[in-house]
DNA sequence: TGGGTGACGAGTC
DNA sequence: CGACTCGCCACCC
């Protein structure tokens, strides 16, 4: 079975909602594992394949769509943001502090930990 | 068991 | 600003 750790994170990228981008230390933090950022990278490796979980709606602290060569193409994740209306250029997702979707500040810990 | 690795982040220069 | 370095932690040989 999936670590504990795996199963935390893909519940809060599944609550992600359609349209809005959070990032990996966001989620990290959330999860009571703030210098677990590249971990959590890691867990979304893992999590191709799995349709429930929307992967490209994560990305780095910057906006940028760092894990695209992980969608199978180097196209697939910007198609998928941009088919939700996410604004992408350059591999950079524009007004990233707009739709930035902060886990800590949207939910209640108190359900995931 | 030990050591290398990476879809990161923060600090420094 | 951008480029570099270092720390972190779960996971895979």
């Amino acid at each position: 079975m999936a670590s504990d750790f795996y199963e935390r994170v893909y519940a809060v990228v599944r609550l992600i909602p359609y349209g809005r981008v959070t990032s990996y230390g966001a989620i990290a933090r959330f999860i009571g594992a703030p210098k677990a950022a590249r971990t959590v990278g890691y867990a979304m490796n893992a999590s191709v394949g799995m349709e429930d979980i929307a992967a490209h709606r994560v990305l780095n602290r910057k906006g940028l769509l760092t894990g695209k060569h992980h969608f199978g193409g180097s196209k697939v994740m910007e198609e998928l943001l941009q088919s939700e209306g996410v604004e992408v250029v350059n591999d950079q997702v524009t007004h990233f502090d707009e739709l930035f979707w902060d886990p800590s500040r949207e939910l209640n810990r108190d359900n995931f930990i």
